[in-house]
RNA sequence: CGGGGUGUGGCGCAGAUUGGUAGCGCGCUACCUUGGGGUGGUAGAGGUCGUCGGUUCAAGUCCGGUCACUCCGACCA
């Protein structure tokens, strides 16, 4: 039975959905409640998701000419003030110290939202000549936002993320790498976490805190709702005046620089969850799954089986991430503990395999069952993943083109959303912050972005009626 | 921040209305058994009931505060 639910103990995922993701997030064993509120422990699985992503990501920064550094976690108070935007944007949430030991201090400090404050200073110093520029600077850090809702992954107080930040010597340059590193984020999404996500520039009033513009990548779950899944953000020269980050020119003439940024985060971890995971646990995409092939040895006491699982562990090792359970564990157990962590394929070895020198390998996503000749185990492995990594990344495009609708009216919107589920709604949009909260309010939907593929619905605002501008993605967020 | 729910061995829960000193299942430990979808058995270990205070001869149980988790909204990577 391929969609027989074996693990009575977690929450159907069409029930429940987020009593599903609670579940999973904590069977998998990807965190711990600490007993601050919103702090999570992200445990050892958990926590090597997350580095796959990372080794990832660094390397796609470090090829595109990027730099690590390290900024302190506090923000003198004086500092964060000086653009009043990203300081209106952020002061609600942050953390503050007041004392060190018992003394007070004489300014008080926060605990690092977004380093873009960090940031400038400091390149208000290094920098002086366009000799110079740019500087290409990321840092893989955790910052504290006081959330009042939380959520592991989704929405803690703490959380672990990269952020960009860069200063280069004209806009031009600037906005190319905004877009850089945005196109960056949706080929690591597309083609290392096999989940499609929408491009597109947020609305005025979306926007970062700060910035002159933002771009985002919007993945849609599986239950229909959107989650930003990263952003890179163009700031032009307006944090350049308000921290003075000027340098000479060739022309010897004093310029201000133009800066971007751009983070992802552990938030990527939910996304995964959401996007490919069922009821039998998380399903995990080959690119970041802590082990790729779990080796199950089938009646592992009888002479042979354990030494065979272990050359076979042996034969897969240098290529993917393989772990054998020796545990005196019921192979059924097993097979439903793996599943439960998303492990992309199960390699089953037992007597009767060894007879006929083969193994059983069984896919997470559909449980498809392939028996391997031993002598030919290397190409099947890497087909299989290769297979499974298609067929997530289809699974959840199709979710995303089932639940994308077309809409040119509020009525329509409403119908649409209520008859087939939560989704993405594509519909015309004048430019009109009071269209956008109408829409919203009326229908439910927020903007989530102004898509670079448009495509043109109809030539009137679906909102007031007006000529549109562009073509909005809609939808429920995260 | 508003509304609902929850907090009792590691996990899931019962006990609370009718106060009298804590129980079940799973897990855990040891041994045996079994092994191709969470094997079966025997013997064990483990909790003062989120927390602070109040009422009472006596509080898991009643009252008040507080903290955390969770779900639904409003806002956010």
């Amino acid at each position: 039975m391929a969609d027989k639910k074996m693990v009575e103990a977690i929450t159907s995922r069409d029930e429940d959905f987020a009593q599903w993701y609670t579940d999973i997030v904590k069977k998998a064993d990807l965190i711990d409640y600490s007993s601050v509120k919103g702090c999570m422990i992200i445990r050892p699985y958990g926590y090597a998701i997350w580095e796959n992503m990372q080794k990832i990501l660094d390397k796609m920064f470090k090829d595109t000419g990027h730099e690590n550094v390290y900024m302190p976690m506090f923000i003198s108070e004086s500092l964060l003030n000086k653009e009043k935007d990203h300081v209106k944007g952020f002061a609600p949430e942050v953390a503050w110290v007041t004392h060190g030991g018992s003394e007070k201090l004489p300014e008080r400090l926060c605990v690092r939202p977004t380093s873009e404050t960090l940031f400038c200073e400091h390149y208000s110093n290094i920098v002086h000549s366009h000799r110079d520029l740019p500087k290409l600077y990321n840092q893989w850090c955790s910052v504290v936002r006081w959330e009042k809702t939380t959520r592991p992954f989704l929405r803690s107080r703490e959380f672990l993320w990269q952020e960009g930040h860069t200063v280069h010597a004209t806009a031009e340059e600037a906005i190319e790498e905004t877009e850089r590193m945005l196109n960056i984020y949706a080929d690591f999404c597309e083609k290392y976490l096999n989940m499609p996500v929408i491009k597109g520039k947020k609305t005025e009033s979306d926007k970062f805190a700060g910035a002159e513009a933002t771009y985002a990548i919007e993945a849609l779950m599986h239950d229909g709702k959107a989650l930003q899944a990263g952003t890179s953000h163009y700031f032009g020269d307006g944090f350049a005046k308000a921290f003075d980050i000027t340098y000479n020119s060739k022309e010897n003439k004093l310029e201000y620089v133009y800066e971007t940024s751009w983070g992802v985060s552990t938030r990527l971890i939910g996304a995964v969850i959401m996007s490919h995971g069922d009821d039998n646990g998380l399903v995990l995409p080959p690119a970041i799954a802590p082990i790729q092939v779990v080796i199950i040895p089938v009646n592992q006491h009888k002479e042979g089986v354990l030494e065979k699982a272990r050359e076979i562990a042996g034969r897969l090792k240098d290529k993917y991430r393989v772990k054998i359970d020796e545990s005196d564990n019921s192979p059924g157990w097993k097979f439903a503990e793996y599943e439960m962590k998303g492990v992309p394929l199960r390699l089953e070895i037992g007597p009767k395999d060894i007879e006929n020198e083969q193994c059983v390998i069984v896919r997470r996503d559909n449980r498809d069952k392939t028996f391997v000749k031993l002598s030919e185990l290397e190409e099947n492995v890497e087909a299989l993943l290769q297979a499974f990594a298609d067929s997530i990344y289809k699974m959840s495009y199709d979710n995303m083109q089932r639940r994308t609708y077309e809409c040119t009216s509020m009525d329509e919107i409403m119908q649409k959303l209520s008859e087939n589920g939560d989704g993405f709604v594509h519909a015309m949009w004048c430019g009109g912050e009071e269209c956008e909260d109408k829409v919203k309010e009326t229908t439910g939907v927020g903007s989530r972005c102004i898509p670079f593929e448009q495509k043109e619905i109809s030539d009137k605002c679906v909102c007031c009626g007006k000529p549109a501008k562009h073509m909005v993605c809609w939808g429920k967020a995260y």
